[in-house]
DNA sequence: GCGAGGATGTCCGAAAACGGCTAGCGTATC
DNA sequence: GATACGCTAGCCGTTTTCGGACATCCTCGC
């Protein structure tokens, strides 16, 4: 059973999903890529994760915290290896740094699937945590983000 | 999390699904459209949903019993809306009796669609309790079955 | 410099193929 | 005449297949 929760910020509701009390989704309601079955799940109050999610995204956006330690599942059921690899070498990135789609696609072993990190990227389950935001393109050209470009560039602008 | 156990029957082994206390999966092992992942379910060695039915199927195939009683949900996540229809369907034909492709398709409000009624019939996820085997031909001729035309002949035999 | 093109894993939509069917005929068999 | 086969053409939800499109980047020719 899947549950899920909203959960306000300084750029807008985000939606959190949770199961066996790991955090599995954060989404900007309405984002690319939002989740299509979300009526499927059962909205609830409060569950442990979200309590703790709530607080460090409170810290977060206060900017005095740099490491989330919420637990974290974002395999879901439909994801692949390539993506479970991207997100992985995704949140290896530091607070604060950035680096590109095609180091990206070296860290998973396929040096020349760049377009496919990107795309991989794309569909990250948990924003935020999961610091989709910290890849931009070879030039540091900020290419892309599912929850638009603004976003990225508040929470880039926050971490420095 | 789903869980799964094996149980022994005059038919062959049985392997059946369980979640959230209720039965989602029974089938024969091996037979056409056994699940794909069955890898990632917890196998445990009982549960109080496989007791019942340990129970039941015991006393079935001992001809002492004509009805389940095993709280099911054979949804999943994938099952389409005609899918549903059509288990719900074959689950009101009564024991020893048996029905058609077409009226199943009738009983479903699409009378013209039998033969897709015929594939619904076959991805049926809880066997012998959502007794697709009492479906037949409209000629009465046993036209299929996923765990194979024997065992569909031996059910009808035993609840003749 | 600058534009064009190829490599890459996955999703998405559209189109085709595939069944646990059936009714309708024409033939074949008693 | 009755049945009994056997073939055929429709039927329809699902699955499979296929062709683009992408949150890219490097190279090559001009």
């Amino acid at each position: 059973m899947i549950t899920s929760t909203k959960i306000e910020s300084p750029l807008g509701t985000l939606l959190a999903s949770e199961e066996d009390g790991a955090l599995t989704g954060l989404w900007f309601i309405g984002q690319r890529h939002f989740p299509k079955r979300v009526d499927e799940w059962r909205e609830v109050a409060d569950a442990p994760v979200f309590g703790q999610l709530r607080q460090e995204l409170g810290e977060y956006f206060a900017g005095t915290l740099r490491e989330f330690d919420v637990p974290m599942n974002p395999g879901g059921s439909h994801a692949t290896v390539f993506q479970c690899d991207v997100w992985k070498a995704i949140a290896a990135v530091p607070f604060g740094r950035t680096t590109t789609y095609s180091s990206l696609a070296r860290s998973c072993g396929k040096p020349s699937a760049a377009r496919a990190a990107g795309a991989a990227t794309g569909r990250n389950p948990i924003s935020i945590l999961i610091p989709c935001h910290r890849i931009v393109g070879s030039s540091g050209a900020l290419t892309g983000y599912a929850g638009g470009l603004d976003r990225k560039r508040a929470l880039l602008q926050l971490e420095s």
